[in-house]
DNA sequence: TGTACATCAGTGAACGCGCGTTCACTGATGTAC
DNA sequence: TGTACATCAGTGAACGCGCGTTCACTGATGTAC
């Protein structure tokens, strides 16, 4: 496991950063937020404690850190899915189904991964100083898609945008926290989709 | 603080059990939920620690009290709430009004407490057995009275009552990890709550 | 009314543990000459 | 091409701490006679 990326020396690891917050995030994935600790990680990588205090300043920080690559790996999820039903075109059906692959890809990634979407939106003290998220750009560039091919007012997009992230949020978080059950999920999904697109599609 | 509820003597306290899940969620409220814990608590009651064995089995149970407790706070909220608006009658308005406003309670709630709202959904593996929310049922309540009054299709209310929760839960939860800043809940709050009315009232 | 007794909610001490963080150190690496 | 040296990512040991849980115990309470 997690060989030295470099020469045949393995005092210096060579990527420890990056290795310390993938197993963070595999660790918080299998085990909970709770779970995530220094020792609980160093021991995994393979290198000692004091070791991580190279790269991150504290626990809190890594968790932070793990919170970002998180959503960032939200975000590209939901931009594959939205690429696999093909290119951006003028039609309608084509972006009214690029728009929902990337709702439907943001709350698959919740039952996929619920622990790693609870530590996505926990509130963290110390986060990475970020921009405009990914997945919100992402959702950006769907309604302007929307717009182009007239099935969407410019001058409801802001709204359209809002009401689309807290709904597909919202089901994406009672799925993860298994408010909702499988069982009960296929009829959330398609009140919450269909409502979205009824208030906000023009017709 | 904390005085014996009966008698003179302080060996037995009267109602641990109780004290001891307030105490709970009050730590909860101010310090999160991670610092939830059976010594913490012990210490804030007045009590030895292995006291609380003798009502729960576990933190993790106490963990799960906590968030029933919680929900059910929550619920009431939202009940009352919606009689300051005044009793239901068959007024379009009123129903409306009422409707509104236990979306609003909900959402209220997560961001005066954030941190409660957090344990209240989390995955939790010892929950209290427990049926169908009182949160749920409210909404139910409401959305029987925007049917007799005229505003909302009978065979529409399932999905009206899963569209309304997802989006408001989602508000709430975004509102609630400080995604989006108190400067613009404004605009998700307006975008939602129309939303909703837009996709599943009469009109 | 007074006494013996069962009940059981509390005590207090101890258990072993894993935690985050610190510090002086070591040794592999790459660079300057 | 070979050597001296600065750099700095790692080690290893130690710190003090608070944690959840257990156990044999104690003493307040209410009940039966």
């Amino acid at each position: 496991m997690l060989t030295p990326l470099r020469k045949g020396s393995d005092y210096h690891h060579g990527d420890l950063r990056d290795a310390v917050i993938r197993v963070a995030r595999d660790l918080v994935a299998s085990e909970g937020v709770s779970s995530l600790g220094i020792r609980r990680v160093a021991l995994r990588v393979n290198v000692t404690p004091a070791a991580l205090y190279r790269h991150f300043e504290s626990l809190e920080q890594l968790r932070g850190e793990v919170s970002g690559r998180v959503r960032n790996e939200m975000a590209e999820m939901m931009i594959l899915a939205r690429e696999k039903v093909g290119p951006a075109t003028l039609s309608k059906t084509r972006s009214r189904a690029r728009f929902a692959a990337i709702g439907d890809a943001y709350v698959a990634y919740a039952r996929k991964f619920p622990r790693l979407f609870e530590i996505a939106f926990l509130t963290c003290d110390a986060l990475p100083e970020t921009g405009e998220s990914l997945a919100w750009r992402t959702l950006e560039e769907s309604l302007e898609e929307l717009i182009k091919s007239g099935l969407l007012e410019r001058r409801k997009s802001l709204k359209a945008a809002t009401l689309a992230w807290s709904s597909i949020h919202g089901l994406a978080s009672l799925v993860a926290s298994q408010t909702i059950s499988n069982k009960e999920y296929p009829l959330f999904r398609k009140s919450v989709l269909d409502g979205v697109q009824d208030a906000v599609f023009a017709r």
